[in-house]
DNA sequence: GTCTATAGATTGATAGAC
DNA sequence: GTCTATCAATCTATAGAC
């Protein structure tokens, strides 16, 4: 076997590799927010794959292996959605472009936030360390530009906090509780004019309910 | 034996039965909460009630008849705390009372709630008829009472759904993501006084956000 | 890298003595 | 009504042929 053939055969393994283990992620996302950590099985995550049981611990050493990987990947997305706090000039447009897109979030990525809710509602048993450094960062840095916006009289004086958890709240719940949600509209998703509808309202309450005039950032 | 013995000793057996039933009850709404339905096991319920494992076979046929009656049991105690729609003269007190019952229910039924949330997050198996009977027919009528306030021009108008979606999302929050909002408090529970903060910040928000005068029925 | 077969541990539920 | 012992089913993980 010459080098090429060796160099070939190399990249072919790391392609298998790297796709089986997004299957085999994306449908553990899948199974785990259905079932919860012990609800879902080897087996049933196998299935979803289309693979055998055996194969799955080829890639991941353990279940609690796979399990952490699918949480780290979500909270990773989750982080990315907050950006529009440092490059947005106005309150209005911040808040805005934050609640848009985390309403964006639970409608494409319902599985992978079912999966952190279970997680924490469980005590955090496998990523506590995230919640304390990383999301504990995360929180402060956005309390202190919310906290600028008030001392520049921009926002009526609310503690920062309780706003942000009404924003992680309100729009999580669209992807946490959708199935109660799709049940109290006649067993059908939301349609696009209904999520629409739904995240205008979610902002101009909260935008209003701040002291903001909504229209001025339409 | 004659009939006052036979009459005290049911008596005393119906005591030990429902005292029995209550302390499983709410040993399993802890553990189920704390690790969901299947990660809940009959062995670590019975550890939690003091009792042999066998001794829960005896009172409730099977895990799932457990379950249950943990899920039905707050489902109950939920739909009590909107009574403020019938009983309140104006929706800054209609909206005012039911937010602060569904905070102070998060601060007090946490596990409860986090074992609602389960419960939805997983497709409802379980309980999918309550929330196609009992809470459609709670919801209708709770959008009517939001729609006649819209109609008679006392708050914006808005989609009465979203709304409600909202304030449940907000108040649950408090209880399902507790280990978050402890976590980002200094590894400490809220204290009373962050209690009414929060309270008061979401009924502020939400009052303000829909055209009402917060000030006014407070 | 794939797959079948199976080991080893745990679980829900019950039998039967007290 | 209480409790010990145990069965049958199920699950994670691995061994070993291909």
């Amino acid at each position: 076997m010459d080098q090429t053939e060796t160099a070939a055969k190399t990249i072919a393994k790391t392609d298998i590799r790297e796709e089986n283990e997004r299957l085999i992620l994306d449908s553990a996302e899948y199974v785990f927010a259905e079932h919860g950590f012990r609800g879902a099985t080897m087996q049933m995550i196998a299935d979803q794959a289309g693979l055998p049981k055996a194969n799955l611990h080829y890639y991941f050493s353990a279940k609690e292996t796979l399990y952490r990987r699918v949480v780290e990947r979500i909270f990773t997305i989750w982080l990315g959605a907050a950006e529009s706090f440092e490059t947005s000039e106005t309150p209005e447009r911040a808040l805005r472009t934050y609640i848009a897109r985390k309403m964006e979030m639970s409608r494409t990525h319902r599985y992978g936030s079912k999966v952190w809710a279970n997680e924490v509602m469980q005590g955090a048993p496998i990523i506590q360390d995230y919640l304390e450094v990383t999301l504990r960062d995360w929180t402060e840095t956005r309390i202190e530009a919310i906290d600028r916006w008030i001392a520049a009289g921009r926002i009526d004086p609310i503690n920062p906090r309780w706003l942000l958890y009404m924003i992680w709240a309100t729009t999580q719940h669209y992807a946490d509780f959708s199935h109660q949600i799709e049940t109290l509209n006649d067993a059908r998703p939301l349609s696009d004019a209904q999520w629409a509808e739904a995240t205008e309202t979610v902002s101009r309450i909260i935008l209003r309910g701040i002291g903001l005039d909504p229209e001025a950032s339409r």
